[in-house]
RNA sequence: GGAGAGUUGGCAGAGCGGUAAUGCAGCGGAUUGCUAAUCCGUCAACCUUUAAUUCGGAUGCAGAAGUUCAAAUCUUCUACUCUCCGCCA
């Protein structure tokens, strides 16, 4: 969340840029609100001043053995009417803590402004079209050939958008999160984490899952657990309400953990496959980082998250968002996404954010700034590196043959144990 | 599921109705001098004020409600942690 003096205080600057993001949050009522907390603030603060002079007082006086009735019911009043100030300012910080969690990030001033996906810039392309002299297969069909995913019998255990991979689908599936999860932590410096994937409503409301997106999760109410859309609700939350001694950053963690999205309001499309569905397994990637330093690491963390796709072989293109399509956490945002043969477009594989200051905020995780001696708001970062089920898609039609086997590419053979997927 | 103990500042830790000791670490300063020590100040977030990182005020003892002139301290509820028992992979 922005915090409420930020917004006072830069009142234009954030309606600015909630413009940009085509945000309809209104902010004047959250104004209106900080005016009136204010002045209860003032009218509480004299009386309660009165209250601890005319408390020490009576203290005094009946240490001393002496009548102090007359302060005692003087008091009495003044104790009824800080009560009543007290409610009336408890209502106003409710009414703010209601509207400020709904307030999204700000936009960094080098997002490129636009309303729409049609806004985003393509800053960057990777490998070529693959080029195929016969007519390739779908991932479906692929899946169905070579027996690697079974989405009818699926069905008979959760229902649709949950998918059930089998045989060399299982085994490629835990390959690609295995060689992932390897090549950040031994290439890139990452450690490696296994969180759990359940998670409370306050640490979905430190990363900004909630309030604002509970239709999209799913929900255990008897234990008011939430189960997590993506590894960087726990892994975030791991230093929550830490201060972090400054030469430990940055903090880079590498987590895979299956996710779970109901995908509210969406149905209908893309229903084909693996392109999207309600739980899929991710390689999370999270820093905790300096001020100052969060947007040269951010481009660091997409680097690490394009070596990937480079590792594989398959082409791909980098968008910088533009203003209107940054999600509500994010200052900036990189998306990554690989290229689909068959559905002949690029499948989104990855967003890498900075999220500046917004979730730390929330989630009070600081560092010590060695200089001032002064605690300090660390900034936060996070993409995924990679999801696997559009990064399956794109291999599976990237790599298959006229005989519709799959050549696997190199760095997916030690864990596969084989280099080409045949027909069973 | 049952029983018990606990939750205080960055950390450690006292206080058990009169308004948060003390130690360590951090930051600032002073002083003596030299593989460092000693002393002083400061040490979340908030409001107000200021030229100011200034003065002041209020808050703050897991969270909420209550009793009281006054709550870290008493009462109730909730959350979390630990120990033991039971059940189970």
């Amino acid at each position: 969340m922005l915090s409420l003096k930020y917004i006072r205080e830069n009142t234009d600057y954030v309606q600015d840029s909630l413009t940009r993001k085509q945000s309809r949050v209104n902010i004047s009522n959250l104004l209106e609100f900080d005016i009136q907390r204010r002045n209860c603030l003032k009218e509480v603060e004299v009386l309660r001043a009165e209250k601890n002079q005319v408390s020490s007082s009576i203290a005094e006086l009946k240490k001393g053995g002496e009548n102090a009735q007359e302060d005692i019911l003087a008091m009495r009043t003044v104790s009824n009417k800080i009560k009543a100030v007290e409610t009336e300012l408890r209502k106003v910080e409710e009414s703010i803590a209601n509207d400020i969690y709904y307030v999204p990030n700000i936009v960094h001033s080098s997002v490129p402004v636009g309303k729409d996906e049609t806004g985003n810039v393509v800053i960057k392309k990777w490998g070529d079209v693959p080029d195929f002299s016969f007519k390739p297969k779908d991932h479906l069909r692929l899946g169905e050939d070579l027996k690697l995913f079974d989405f009818k019998r699926s069905v008979k255990m959760a229902g649709a958008g949950f998918p059930l991979y089998t045989g060399l689908g299982a085994k490629l599936e835990r390959a690609l999160i295995n060689f992932m999860l390897d090549y950040h932590v031994s290439k890139h410096n990452y450690t490696e984490l296994f969180p759990p994937f359940l998670a409370h409503a306050e640490a979905m409301q430190n990363t900004g899952q909630l309030p604002k997106f509970k239709d999209d999760m799913y929900e255990i109410p008897e234990d008011a657990l939430y189960c997590i859309p993506t590894a960087e609700v726990p892994v975030t939350n791991m230093h929550q309400g830490e201060i972090i001694p400054e030469s430990e950053l940055p903090i880079k963690y590498a987590a895979y953990s299956a996710c779970f999205r109901r995908e509210a309001g969406s149905y209908g499309k893309d229903t084909k496959g693996l392109i999207r569905v309600h739980q899929f397994n991710k390689v999370e990637l999270v820093k905790f980082v300096h001020p100052d330093n969060s947007y040269k690491e951010l481009e660091t963390l997409l680097e690490n998250a394009e070596a990937i796709l480079q590792a594989l072989g398959l082409h791909y293109r980098v968008l910088e968002l533009c203003s209107g399509e940054l999600s509500f956490s994010a200052a900036k945002c990189y998306d990554l996404e690989v290229w689909s043969p068959a559905e002949n477009k690029y499948l989104e594989v990855s967003s890498c954010s900075n999220f500046e200051n917004f979730q730390s905020r929330r989630s009070n995780i600081r560092y010590r700034n060695k200089s001032t001696g002064k605690s300090e708001l660390i900034h936060t970062l996070n993409g995924s590196g990679l999801a696997t089920p559009r990064l399956m898609v794109a291999l599976l039609e990237t790599y298959q043959q006229e005989d519709g086997r799959i050549k696997l590419p190199a760095a997916l053979h030690p864990f596969m144990n084989m280099e080409i997927i045949a027909i069973p």
